[in-house]
DNA sequence: GTCTATAGTGCGATAGAC
DNA sequence: GTCTATCGCACTATAGAC
């Protein structure tokens, strides 16, 4: 390996769910907020209880056979709820996956760059990075995985907009990359092709779960290997 | 870089299409001789000619907009078939779905096993594999594309056959790493974890096509630089 | 071998009682 | 705030003329 010369402790999965608290209930709070106009129900407490229990069976139910193939009385089954009760929280099943998708992406993005500010130096930051976003989608697998794979299937308005998240969390990378190269720290690779390479596998993380759930690897070793391999290659003599 | 001592010249992506020559009229002609008893008309080129029709249609179409969304009445428009024709050639949507599937990994199996066979040395090994899943998929990047988008909406028995088929791939390069380690050649990592993020890294190719083609990156071009990669990291001492 | 016409089903969405 | 009942539609699949 490479050794950690110079990289504080990392970050374990454990300190990474106290630190930033992402709650299904805080988000349904927030998308209630937002969307008052078009939720009929008036008492907060309710609609954030059934946003909660929507979301989750939404999620449950899509990453098991597709958000299309999923019809609203699977929905209705899973939740409890009627379909009139349905519909005075959602204005229609496209209008379901829109909130899904932008929300989870606001998450990411917000957490993702209050995360990596906090450490410093290219090393560091890039070890943040690569943590913090692996954490991320460990805690809200089921929205990752429902969020890459139901892209394909919006109209291109929202479309393009998935492409902008992809190039948004990449340039992450590619930043620090670049900030690391300048310094003469960083001597290999050309930094948006090692930026995608690292994408590739952050996503591998949430996309086969089932497959590292089996052979019991945790988050925090995932974390290591992705930046031990990313390291021997950038840091090459 | 790791330099190349040792390693033969590398195979271009031109001399890969000569080479495999994975034509769509030849497929066809297959799953015809495969199908003849689902299939109600018997005039071979016919059959030939409407199946490749079909198929391209359903990978264009099922890209766009996803397999579930996709209608048969769409599936009619891009083909110029009638609904009556269309139903000459297959016996139900699900049934040309499970075709294409089974299609796809069966050619890849078949491509990838031939040419790395024809490789000597873990390195060799290890590159040939990494180039010929490389340029298989950039041959038939629509049906990588749809075989892997498509999956989840699959039964549970065809599911199981796409995870076997995931692990497959995955066991070629956990294979070829194993055989680098036991004869001292590949010094770092887990194999298993190691093929995992080949494969990642193999995956991002094909499904993220758009991102690579605006970037005038090569096949060739990738190839390398997954190499580069991988040996930085199982070759540092 | 290909067509049009249509049967039969199950979907998303809504109206109105409670 | 939640329910049941139902509308209208678009889908997969088929029958039968040509």
């Amino acid at each position: 390996m490479h050794g950690n010369t110079g990289v504080r402790a990392k970050m374990t999965f454990g300190e990474f769910k106290e630190m930033t608290m992402v709650s299904m209930d805080e988000i349904c709070r927030d998308i209630f907020r937002e969307n008052r106009h078009s939720i009929k129900i008036k008492k907060e407490e309710t609609v954030v209880r059934n946003l909660v229990n929507i979301f989750n069976a939404t999620l449950k139910l899509s990453n098991e056979k597709g958000f299309r193939t999923m019809t609203l009385r699977d929905l209705c089954a899973e939740t409890g709820l009627s379909m009139g009760a349905l519909y005075s929280y959602i204005s229609s099943k496209d209008e379901l996956l829109d909130i899904i998708q932008s929300q989870g992406r606001r998450i990411t993005e917000k957490v993702l760059m209050e995360r990596i500010n906090s450490a410093e130096g290219p090393r560091e930051r890039l070890s943040m990075a690569v943590h913090t976003h692996l954490y991320l989608s460990e805690v809200m697998q089921k929205w990752f995985f429902f969020s890459y794979m139901e892209t394909k299937n919006l109209d291109r308005r929202v479309h393009g907009s998935a492409k902008e998240a992809e190039l948004f969390t990449e340039k992450i990378f590619v930043d620090i990359l670049i900030q690391g190269k300048e310094g003469g720290l960083f001597r290999q690779g050309d930094p948006v092709l090692t930026a995608s390479m690292i994408k590739a596998m952050l996503q591998d993380w949430y996309l086969k779960r089932w497959k590292y759930k089996k052979r019991n690897i945790s988050v925090e070793e995932y974390a290591t290997n992705v930046v031990d391999m990313i390291e021997s290659y950038i840091l090459a003599e």
